[in-house]
DNA sequence: CAGTGAGCGAGCTTCCGCTTGACTT
């Protein structure tokens, strides 16, 4: 008996399909083993020689994996073919020899020969026959890349988490990865926040041809004001604007030039996870948590190739396929005269599995299969539709650009006396007897625009398609047109939007930040935080957001720095290639980076956290403002003056100026539910009124508010008492402390294993 | 359901990346 390990379940049935008998193939579930949790679990004095510990709750499939390599004749490592991979194949065969080593020291080389690896980029059955004739030997060099990674990782984590701890607000988080998402979302805040709009006006023209039948109107079309006397058109005012449109009001309009152009356009390659995850929140609204859910559901049904790549690499197979699909169902016009293949472009692409696809073209719905509901279907129609449109022809547009021209009316020469005397207008001279009949004002010669395309073929875009179309009527250069109407938009520039999940994953992607497998977890831990909130899909930070990324990009500037991490990929890549040691690699980053943790630890200043006031008075002590603060269990209410005074309350928001409406005696509460936000009686529970719409009219705003929580300490009522009670108190209160202040401490574990 | 913040300083928090269940709310 042979044994096959791989990374996924789902990967290892497909396997057992393959192989068949003689073979048992197990999943490893990524990774077995990692750095503790608890603790650095690097000897930073001795190499940063690394303490790895079983990973959690992978006891059961370690012991499956020990038992099954005793009884296997050889064992196939066969793990993804990437840095993790190599590195996950090698904590196997660590731990999978370690009893046998210290049993027996020389006969470990035996035991290792037993092990060989296997990889393969494609689940095929040829290649993954090809990868069990053909195994190789453990690359060392990418495992001492991914354990450099790691440690680097470990590193920057633990030692600037601290010094969160110390100098901002305890249980904070830093790392390569998570600040350096949050400093992008900071900075486009800050951005947002300076940003001054600037006016500007756009001029519009609705304008349609006067060919054709005096019954049947020619259908308008709007150019825009594009130059005016060959300048081009810029007002920031409206008094700029006034003059032009009164010329615009009374101008004649001709057709000044068209030009047409015909433009190819190339499908999109097939998705990867970052693709997936932004088209998903562009055109279904997902975020990246729940299409993943949605992914590994489609993935563990077997109706989509994995779902955590960065490869836009197809199977051979499944392009020919597609293509005969293609040419059966759309006609041999869809079908390019050779299979389209795609280069990945993203920058620390490892290339271990495909891009993500239909397993079967046939299949053009997941409806009632299994337990998958709409959500499903949506996401594996833009997964279907995605990757056969990849496959498909070229769509061709002809673009068109319209130029018109709006000259100076023609005005009779009887009222345009006054005007001529000016000089700055031209007599037109009569064709007949030379006697001015007619006056322009060539002052004034505007050029507006339009620009259109019209689908010539939609090849690729039936399936997938992408913008609408702007059409426009075709005209001939010279022809008058008719103005329908003028139109002065007043407009104001606007900053860059706020990151969501699609534009957020879009950059980090870009800039070689997170992989595929993290994409949606860095999100979440933002938010778990509280680093960064929501509002409608795009993120704003907090104030605690802000305050830790200011205190890192001045005290970790370098850690921060967009660029650590693409750095640090070309030194890992110089580990793999074999042209570097791990340990170097790791020594160099790490001298300067404990100096300077040592010297922020000593120096920097405490970071103040702003707070949000209220703008109402303290009802405990009258003086100090209520602002709300964020502590332990999210926000609350509390007193400026503390610690002076130790007011606390709940933040409530309340429905201003309305009773319940089913008992009359509660105020309205507004609530965030699972489902949004809805509104119920403050009397909750003994009246359960709820309702989706705000009661009331508009005058009655959402205001906060607060419910004081009960004061503290009953010692503070007694404290009058005689001092001798007061001392026997005391006594007890010392012997009560002891099991109580554990009693207090228990609860906070079971929440952390909750977490 | 409580109860948070600061600082006394007990013991604790924290990283990234690979993979699924087994758990509530």
């Amino acid at each position: 008996m042979n044994l096959v390990i791989v990374e996924s379940p789902t990967k290892a049935k497909t396997l057992r399909r393959f192989l068949g008998q003689g073979y048992a193939i197990e999943a490893s579930m990524g990774h077995i083993r990692d750095l503790p949790k608890s603790k650095l679990g690097i000897d930073v004095a001795h190499d940063f020689a690394p303490e790895y510990v079983k990973s959690e709750g992978k006891t059961k499939t370690i012991t499956t994996l020990k038992k099954l390599s005793k009884e296997a004749e050889k064992i196939y490592l066969a793990t993804d073919p990437d840095r993790e991979g190599e590195a996950i194949s090698w904590h196997i065969l660590q731990l999978l020899t370690e009893a046998e080593k210290s049993k027996i020291k020389n006969s470990k080389s035996k035991k290792e020969e037993k092990f060989v690896r296997a990889t393969f980029h494609e689940i095929t059955k040829q290649a993954i026959m090809h990868a069990i004739e053909h195994p190789g030997e453990l690359n060392m060099d990418l495992v001492d890349a991914q354990q450099a990674r790691r440690v680097v990782d470990r590193l920057v984590g633990y030692y600037m988490s601290p010094v969160l701890w110390k100098k901002v607000r305890r249980g904070l988080s830093a790392g390569r990865v998570q600040s350096v998402a949050l400093r992008l979302i900071v900075e486009r805040e800050k951005e947002i926040q300076a940003f001054v709009p600037q006016e500007y006006w756009e001029i519009y023209v609705a304008v349609h041809s006067q060919q054709g039948t005096a019954n049947s109107q020619q259908p308008s079309f709007t150019v825009q004001l594009w130059k005016v006397n060959d300048k081009e058109f810029a007002a920031s005012k409206k008094e700029d604007v006034e003059p032009i449109v009164a010329h615009l009001e009374s101008a004649s309009y001709i057709v000044d030039s068209v030009d047409s152009t015909k433009r190819k356009r190339q499908s999109l390659p097939p998705f990867t996870t970052s693709t997936l995850q932004q088209a998903a929140a562009n055109r279904l609204g997902f975020s990246s948590k729940r299409t993943m859910t949605l992914a590994q559901n489609l993935y563990e049904q077997g109706l989509i190739t994995y779902h955590r790549t960065d490869s836009v690499n197809l199977a051979t197979s499944a392009v020919e396929t597609a293509r005969s699909y293609i040419g059966a169902t759309y006609g041999e016009k869809y079908l390019p005269s050779s299979p389209r293949s795609f280069q990945t472009k993203s920058k620390n692409a490892q290339e271990a599995h495909e891009a993500i696809r239909p397993t079967e073209v046939t299949r053009t719905s997941v409806e009632g299969i299994g337990q998958l509901d709409e959500g499903h279907q949506k996401l594996y129609d833009l997964i279907w539709r995605r990757f056969l449109a990849c496959q498909m022809s070229e769509a061709l547009y002809d673009q068109t650009t319209i130029v018109v021209k709006a000259t100076p009316p023609v005005i009779p020469y009887s009222q345009a006396e006054g005007l001529a005397s000016t000089g700055s207008h031209q007599k037109v001279q009569d064709s007949f007897n030379g006697i001015p009949q007619q006056v322009r004002d060539d002052k004034v010669v505007c050029l507006l625009k339009a620009a259109g395309s019209v689908l010539l073929f939609d090849g690729w875009t039936k399936l997938f398609p992408n913008k609408e179309d702007v059409e426009l009527p075709s005209l001939t250069v010279g022809e008058s047109l008719t103005k329908e109407k003028v139109e002065a938009l007043q407009k104001f520039t606007q900053p860059k939007p706020r990151y969501n999940d699609a534009s957020l994953v879009k950059t980090l992607e870009k800039l070689g930040i997170g992989r595929p497998s993290t994409y949606s977890s860095i999100i979440s831990v933002l938010e778990i935080r509280g680093y960064v909130e929501r509002i409608q899909k795009a993120f704003v930070p907090t104030s605690i957001g802000t305050t830790v990324c200011d205190f890192l990009v001045k005290n970790f500037p370098k850690e921060l720095d967009y660029a650590f991490t693409a750095g640090m990929e070309d030194s890992l890549d110089a580990i793999s290639r074999g042209e570097k040691q791990w340990v170097s690699v790791v020594k160099q980053f790490f001298a300067p980076f404990e100096k300077n943790v040592e010297t922020v630890t000593g120096e920097a200043a405490r970071a103040q956290i702003p707070v949000e006031e209220m703008g109402q008075a303290c009802p405990l002590c009258h003086e100090g403002k209520l602002v709300i603060r964020t502590g332990r269990f999210g926000k609350f209410v509390s007193c400026s003056r503390y610690p002076t005074c130790t007011f606390t309350g709940k933040l409530i928001f309340k429905v201003d100026g309305v009773t319940c409406p089913e008992c009359g005696q509660g105020e309205v509460r507004q609530r965030q539910g699972k489902r949004g936000i809805f509104f119920g009686c403050s009397r909750y529970p003994s009246c359960k009124w709820t309702s989706w719409q705000k009661p009331g009219t508009a005058d009655n705003q959402v205001v906060m508010s607060y419910v004081a929580n009960p004061p503290k300490s009953v010692d503070s009522e007694q404290s009058t008492d005689s001092s001798e009670k007061e001392n026997k108190k005391e006594e007890k209160n010392i012997k009560q402390q002891v099991p109580s202040s554990k009693k207090v401490r228990k609860p906070k574990k079971e929440l952390k294993v909750k977490k």
